[in-house]
RNA sequence: GGGCGCAUAGCUCAGCGGUAGAGCACUACGUUGACAUCGUAGUGGUCGUAGGUUCGAUCCCUGCUGCGCCCACCA
């Protein structure tokens, strides 16, 4: 027997399912769950939670519905995140910075990813996330690193990749570029300095600059105005002197100018801006660099600011600009900086080399392959986002100047000559071609790949690209990938060009994004606001079930999930009335019968919990197939809770639960009782377990656990075809019986009679069959509703339900006026309701242009309002007379 | 500046061209054999606003307002 309070704790460990997920049926079809491969730093936080709970669900219904399931685990490596940790740890290990080489801190990182790497794992094993562990695969692995190795090389010799210099986004703390994408900017308050630039004609005149950058102006190769304005035209094509240097620079005339802003004059400074990159490129200026990678000034500027950091430095440059009486003045400004996500440094815009992918051009079968359909983003409206950051996709910079990640396969000759190539040896092969000596010597590019390459090629390398293994053929676009939106441009976008490029067909065709986790006031979650919850927590005080349950009843698509821990309760509530079902069927020896045949059931309130079960396979089906988790949650939530728990369990319960029934008790029921309870007993089986089955995706532990107890072991998905039966006729008649019950319970609630005290009723309808179905449950109707059936002759109130006039005894509860008052309302609301319907009827257009079914519809509507008109009608004259 | 999303009950959200829905909260009553992590009943909404399309709009279209997000720019 089942304890009466459920325990999560006491089962949930006791169960694994590695058996399952690694269960391969080479003869079903395949379907493939390409989990999201988490950084090796990692630790299960709630967007985890969301986004593995959602692919378990799938991974699990598909499983149930005989396909073959590969759920592929993964590793990153995530290389900038990985090696600050490792870093960081080191430093403050003792170890000095500027002692580690190269060597030493990949072991050292190795080191740490054998030994931390798996928390996340065993974290989405607590969570019970499915998927094939032994199948476990590392982005740097050595076959990750041939696969990566292997696609950069047929890149290259496609010219899809290439080197070159350009200014791109520098990171000076971790010095190294990032990626356009991995830049945030922040709102931070700043100044507008104007200052002076003193004409070289000695003519004492100036032009006056506006820059929040003083300290680049010794990296300045121009001064620009706009064409048209009036007050620079004299001045364009005159020199004047960068302050605190003596060197000469133009005033040019260059529509980036924008005479609103500023002074209307800017200083150009080609090495260290965008925009003033562009100005330079196009009027052919010097590019001067005047920083170092550190972030600090070079030796290009006067001696004094040199290795000053450039902030420090700024500070310097205004003070002796103050000095000079070159500062005409000052405005304090709030602006936009972009910080590096990694570092939360401002990043310094740098001319490197550095290594690109040709993005324009792998993006044009990526967009293609969303444009026709062949890959679906749900919900839909993300394409969206993919089409606009594609169709404007620059030059991808792939390269890092960082030491953890995959090395870039390309050589140097002496001279600087590129050789790329697999390995070393045929890098060597190929200079030893070029340069037609026996030897040369050789280094490696000492830079490594950003980590989002190797992520692109995620779906084909765990199937064992570049080999062409079995699984790749038969899983590869076969996949259906579960992320949020904000790495659709890093990992969507990249896997779908990458996998066309490799592989020549898409990666999968369904691509589902879910939202953000926030906290309840709609917040998102963070450290630093201290609102975070932490899904292990959860796990631990309600149940891995009850987090998953909840965030399924909560994952809308497209919207974010608002959670907090009342919300989870609610989900563990739900789970313990589960629970508590079970332990009734226990207490009342309803355990699986493989013998039962639910056609023979001859019984209505049996059939119809049939048809409610029915029903619910059917609608989580239809739910599951468009991935509405949510809606899946909502179904069984409310047939276990609403039809079987508050309707049937009621129903059957004397059955099972009195020893014997006396005749005028057994009158509701065709069998005799013994064969009635077994029927009772084997359809309250059957319908737990069918409930348990397809609640298994959601809920994995707590339906093995009560499997168990029910007698079964294999969940099988239930087959909704094989329960076509046509139980109508017991289905209206428990609709009548509930309605009718319900209807006493609220009377008597308006009435103020408590709901236990016993009240005579008397059915009268023109329709024999209600009445009939009303006295075959008589004993139910006293039982439920607390009424009896019989004679009355005390005062009385007519009640309407659907399809029958009731009287009910009410002695003097009741209040004849009041009464009447509202019943008239509700005539009057049901004889609007239905003139509507009427004139609607009565309208040539809407006949002729409404579909017959919604005609039709609309006359029944009319006769059945007619007919609850008539009915209430008759109760008011009744009433009128008393 | 360009784009996207959202607006439905007190709160969190489903829904949808033809009766306005759920959970929580609230109110009243109840509860000793599945379950107080409970039961019964009830209160509560001109579906943001103004137009348009339609026989009919919460739903489709347009404008507006408010909120959120993305991209670009910012001397």
């Amino acid at each position: 027997m089942l304890d009466r309070i459920f325990n999560p704790e006491s089962f949930e460990k006791n169960f694994s399912f590695e058996i399952e997920a690694s269960l391969r049926k080479p003869d079903a079809e395949p379907f493939m769950v390409l989990l999201p491969p988490p950084n090796v730093t990692g630790s299960l936080h709630m967007g985890h939670a969301l986004c593995y709970t959602i692919q378990d669900i799938i991974a699990r219904y598909k499983r149930l519905k005989g396909y073959d399931v590969l759920f592929q685990p993964g590793l990153d490596h995530a290389g900038i995140i990985t090696q600050l940790l490792v870093e960081k740890n080191l430093y403050e290990n003792g170890v000095e910075k500027g002692s580690l080489t190269r060597e030493i801190l990949l072991k050292e990182i190795w080191f740490f990813k054998e030994n931390s790497g798996s928390t996340i794992l065993d974290q989405m094993k607590v969570l019970g996330i499915s998927c094939d562990f032994a199948r476990l695969r590392f982005t740097m692995d050595d076959e990750g690193k041939k696969a990566i190795t292997k696609m950069f090389v047929d890149l290259f010799n496609d010219g899809l990749i290439y080197r070159g210099r350009r200014m791109v986004s520098w990171d000076p703390l971790i010095g190294s570029a990032v990626s356009d994408l991995e830049i945030s900017e922040k709102e931070v308050d700043g100044n507008l300095w104007y200052i002076k630039y003193m004409l070289a004609d000695s003519s004492g005149e100036y032009i006056t600059v506006a820059t929040t950058r003083p300290e680049t102006l010794f990296g300045d190769a121009a001064v620009a105005v706009h064409p048209d304005d009036e007050r620079y035209r004299h001045l364009v094509g005159k020199e004047v002197l960068v302050p605190l240097t003596d060197r000469k620079i133009r005033i040019i005339s260059d529509k980036y100018a924008n005479p609103e802003k500023g002074s209307g004059a800017v200083k150009i400074t080609p090495a260290h801006d965008f925009n003033d990159y562009e100005v330079g490129i196009r009027n052919r200026l010097p590019m001067i660099e005047i920083m170092n990678f550190n972030g600090e000034l070079n030796e290009n500027v006067p001696e004094i600011f040199q290795f000053t950091d450039r902030f420090a430095a700024r500070e310097k440059v205004v003070d002796f600009l103050n000095k000079k009486e070159l500062l005409e003045k000052v405005e304090k400004i709030r602006q936009k900086i972009p910080f590096g996500d990694r570092s939360d440094v401002p990043l310094e815009p740098m001319i490197t080399h550095q290594w690109f992918v040709n993005a324009e051009k792998l993006a044009i079968p990526a967009i293609e392959a969303v444009e026709t359909g062949k890959i679906k983003f749900i919900p839909k409206h993300w394409e969206n986002l993919y089409f606009e950051w594609l169709k404007n996709v620059r030059p991808w910079c792939i390269s890092r100047q960082i030491w953890w990640g995959h090395r870039i396969p390309a050589w140097y000759g002496p001279d600087g000559q590129i050789f790329v190539a697999e390995t070393f040896e045929g890098a060597m092969e190929k200079a030893v071609g070029f340069y037609g000596k026996n030897k040369v010597e050789l280094t490696q590019d000492e830079d490594v790949l950003d980590t989002w390459f190797s992520s692109g090629a995620w779906p084909f390398v765990v199937l064992g690209w570049p080999k062409q293994t079995d699984e790749l053929k038969r899983f590869y676009s076969k996949m259906i990938v579960v992320t949020g939106f904000d790495i659709i441009f890093f990992w969507i976008a990249r896997m779908i060009m990458m996998g066309i490029y490799c592989m020549k067909e898409v990666p999968f065709p369904d691509v589902y994004i879910h939202g953000l986790v926030r906290d309840d006031k709609g917040r998102k979650m963070s450290k630093s606001r201290g609102n975070v919850i932490n899904p292990l927590t959860l796990c631990k005080k309600y149940g891995a079930d009850a987090v998953r349950y909840t965030l399924a009843s909560m994952a809308s698509p497209g919207r974010d999930v608002r959670l907090n821990e009342q919300s989870v309760e609610n989900g563990r509530n739900f789970l313990t009335k589960l629970w508590n079902v079970v332990r009734f069927a226990q207490m009342n020896g309803c355990v699986y019968n493989k013998e039962f045949n639910i056609a023979k059931v001859n019984n209505s309130v049996a059939k119809w919990i049939i048809l409610c079960v029915r029903q619910l396979i059917i609608d989580v089906e239809k739910s599951m197939d468009n991935y509405r988790v949510d809606e899946v949650a909502n179904h069984i939530y409310h047939c276990v809770w609403d039809s079987f728990c508050d309707w049937y369990m009621e129903f059957i319960k004397p059955v099972l639960q009195q020893s014997a029934l006396r005749d005028d008790e057994r009158q509701g029921y065709d069998l005799p009782l013994t064969i009635l309870k077994k029927d009772i007993r084997d359809t309250t089986a059957w319908a737990i377990i069918q409930f348990l089955r397809v609640l298994y995706p959601i809920c994995p532990f707590i339906v093995k656990k009560l499997c168990g107890e029910m007698g079964i072991i294999n969940t099988a998905w239930p087959d909704a075809s094989a329960i076509d039966l046509d139980f109508s006729e017991a289905v209206r008649e428990v609709e009548v019986l509930k309605t009718l019950i319900s209807s006493v319970r609220s009377m008597k609630q308006y009435l103020n009679i408590p709901l236990n005290e016993k009240i005579n009723i008397r059915a009268e309808s023109s329709d024999k069959y209600i009445e009939n179905t009303i006295l075959k449950h008589k004993e139910t109707v006293q039982r439920m509703a607390g009424a009896v059936l019989g004679e009355i002759s005390k005062q009385t109130v007519p009640i309407v339900i659907d399809e029958a006039v009731i009287h009910m005894e009410v002695g003097s509860k009741i209040n004849i006026e009041t009464e009447l008052e509202r019943l008239t309302k509700e005539s009057d609301k049901l004889n609007k309701t239905r003139e509507a319907a009427l004139l609607r009827l009565a309208n040539e257009d809407f006949c002729n242009k409404a579909t017959d079914d919604v005609v039709e519809e609309h006359k029944k509507r009319v006769e059945t309002l007619g007919e609850k008109i008539q009915k209430i009608d008759y109760i008011i004259s009744s009433l009128k007379v008393v």
